[in-house]
DNA sequence: TAACAAGCATACTAACGAGTATAAAACGAT
DNA sequence: ATCGTTTTATACTCGTTAGTATGCTTGTTA
């Protein structure tokens, strides 16, 4: 019945469904099949590498929320409850945790888009998987990721890698909308300009959203797909019949 | 022929299409014309307004394009080829700066929602009415205006203030996106979900556009409002008869 | 129990940038 | 040329925060 509600409220199919859920899943468990070989809780490396991730989570909300700059190295300390010389002891400074926190989304894009061409057939269909599977990494691990105006804060040459990886996600996205277009899935429109509205919405999602009970991530990401979809599969409206021109 | 280009790209009709674009043209003219009375270009007041403006202006670029915290106010100085002693002689301080952007940015949202009311009929053209001339506003004065994740840049009360203008805006732009679901001009969707998707495509503009002649900011605009059309009135998918469906 | 790791308290340096003080230069109006 | 306004040059204070030094406390492991 769940997955019947998924179906219900966006074109792709169950199949394509599955694939992007299954794909974050496998990733998760992959990841915890890695720490979990020859590894136990004593395990001193796995327990670092916990804790980094924690101090990664907490200071992807708080520069989401306040602004990198706003946010003191105290302040994410005091979020974890340890003092920030403790944080120092983990990351080499506050730069290189944004640095991470950016790459992790670079990360979570990238393996989107791979996702999208392995297992979609067409424009629309990659496009969706793409920003489900997206969706799915920006909600799950770490809470949130840093959005695009702080790649500003970022300093060369990090901040130039960043860029450089978040043209080619953006660059890529494009071609699947101009493919969508080309195979009729998408309606015609500037596959550029589609593509920034549509980026823009996702980035923004961890700038507002909070799990508060109102809205699970999940049922988020649903409605969001509904959205773009909606947007990408309407028509002109010179192509389009005027409601009142039914009878 | 140009005028017939708007209607073509949107089913805004030629009437509301000519108000909002009669709207901000008014307001221009209103603004020049308050200053032209009784004032010449030896009025000091006048000559100051214009420098204050100017300063705006090349802040608000400045900050959407680096970031508030990463801009200084030497920067800005700089960018007009003055010294930042001369921006005290305008302005008291950097925050204010940045407070008098994000009240234009604010003025904008509320003219536009008004304008919306005046002339729009349906729920769906009000949100387009209000859209159009949301973009005109932060296109045309100042270039660009800074976006929501700046607030996290500003201190109280100030900081308060622009937060609950921009919660009013938001709360009535869902009020209109609820109308229009009601009248049927817009699909079903969440309202509130639908209002953050498409006030997250707006307010990214300014982080992305750049006036280097690829697309001018009525083109732009227009896109927009297509764009917005389209994933307004789309319907859902279990709705929408599947294109393979037709035969 | 000893050794080591991790975290902490306290204090500190250094850099940066907002903002100001003072005096001089430049500019514009008469 | 003079006077007033505007801008600038130079130097400075102050606050904030990143990041570090030192030594102590606590916890974990062998």
């Amino acid at each position: 019945m769940a997955r019947k509600a998924h179906t219900d409220i966006s074109r792709l199919s169950r199949g394509a469904l599955r694939a992007v859920d299954m794909n974050i899943k496998q990733k998760t468990e992959r990841q915890l099949a890695q720490k979990k070989v020859s590894r136990s809780p004593f395990d001193r490396e796995l327990v670092r590498e916990s804790k980094r991730d924690a101090v990664l989570s907490v200071a992807a909300s708080a520069f989401n929320r306040g602004g990198y700059a706003n946010t003191s190295m105290d302040n994410v300390a005091e979020a974890l409850q340890i003092t920030k010389l403790t944080l120092y002891r983990y990351f080499k400074n506050k730069q290189q945790i944004l640095f991470e926190l950016h790459m992790h989304a670079m990360n979570h894009g990238e393996e989107a888009l791979w996702l999208a061409h392995a297992t979609g057939s067409t424009g629309l269909e990659k496009f969706l998987i793409c920003c489900r599977r997206y969706m799915q990494g920006i909600f799950g691990e770490f809470g949130t990721c840093p959005v695009l105006v702080d790649v500003g804060s970022l300093k060369n040459p990090e901040k130039d890698r960043v860029i450089e990886r978040r043209a080619k996600i953006s660059k890529a996205t494009v071609k699947i909308i101009q493919e969508g277009i080309a195979d009729g899935t998408i309606g015609a429109c500037d596959a550029r300009l589609a593509t920034l509205y549509t980026l823009s919405a996702l980035n923004w999602i961890p700038l507002w959203y909070r799990d508060d009970g109102r809205k699970t991530a999940d049922e988020v990401a649903d409605e969001f797909l509904e959205l773009f979809e909606r947007t990408l599969t309407g028509q002109a409206s010179h192509q389009r019949p005027l409601a009142d021109s039914k009878a």
